[in-house]
DNA sequence: CCAACCATGTAAGCTGTTACATGATTGA
DNA sequence: TCAATCATGTAACAGCTTACATGGTTGG
């Protein structure tokens, strides 16, 4: 499963929608950056729909194949996604987009996962920078390094700062 | 080309490298984000020598092949890639790490064309958030575009910062 | 002498990009 | 009626990942 499919699973379980009308969500909304245009999305559909993870139902009048739903084993998939341990930060924010609205535990423990990953990528820039190894990189690298690290701590801010208002305790 | 291709012109052009010096870059820096393991490196390396932009040379002893360096074109090709207008952040950043130290002016134009992308960027998720886009996206999402929006101030925060320390004046 | 590292590659498979193709329907 | 938009696809190609394969050399 790829970053697109998940995407696309989780934006049918908030709503059935037709292959079109998710090819208008990547286009309209930042989620654009998992996708573009039709040749990845219609084949991706294509498969999740042979993996039985979507099924397409009920065309209205006779436009289209009708919209996707979620079966079971694909509900399932995409929860175990959801909860799944914390890799790369930029498909857990993917995750964090599709975290349902009203599982407050979920999303703190999300958030709690989410900063321990960003520090502890954090931490590994700055050991990088205070060994040797930054040798290997050009004059400008260590600062495109820096770069990275404020990109991490700007992680962190906001994993804090979301907490914050999700913690009503 | 790809960013692959640019990230091992850059390299070379520092100091000329074997195959496996230039792995070993990728294994032991952030620059390994663009990269990983020989399955991807030795292809790149193949298909810029087929291309005429580096060439390898000098086996000392009889290991290995040698030590990659630039053609003409491949030096051609690499400066066109540092001067090119800005589009994707990261990519431009990777062509930060590369720019020639020396070069005041190039790197002040750089940092000028970097701020005025990233706040572009950052107007085109205010405007989206602000408009109604938002609403194709599930309520977690609205957030994740905040975290969007911390990313791009970190990034044009780091073009300032980046910039005063170059600017004498 | 044996493990670790030097040093380079190949092959299968999946995904994504780009570009093209098709036909229906709606609004001006 | 003509352009735009709805709606869905296919085909060629490039690139990366994973896994496997192969030998030489150095240090303990």
């Amino acid at each position: 499963m790829t970053p697109l499919g998940y995407a696309l699973l989780g934006l049918v379980q908030m709503q059935p929608r037709s292959g079109y009308a998710l090819r208008k969500v990547f286009e309209t909304t930042p989620l654009g950056g998992y996708s573009s245009s039709p040749g990845s999305i219609y084949p991706a559909l294509k498969s999740l729909e042979k993996a039985a993870l979507l099924v397409a139902r009920d065309p209205s009048g006779k436009r289209g194949k009708g919209e996707y739903h979620l079966t079971a084993e694909g509900e399932r998939l995409l929860h175990a996604w959801l909860a799944s341990p914390i890799g790369d930060l930029g498909e857990a924010m993917l995750r964090f987009a599709f975290l349902r609205d009203d599982d407050r535990d979920a999303t703190l423990t999300f958030l709690d996962a989410f900063l321990s990953a960003a520090e502890s990528e954090l931490a590994g820039l700055e050991a990088f920078l205070a060994g040797d190894g930054a040798k290997d990189l050009p004059a400008r690298g260590r600062i495109a390094v820096e770069h990275g690290l404020r990109q991490l701590q700007a992680s962190a801010d906001w994993a804090r700062w979301t907490r914050e208002q999700y913690s009503t305790d």
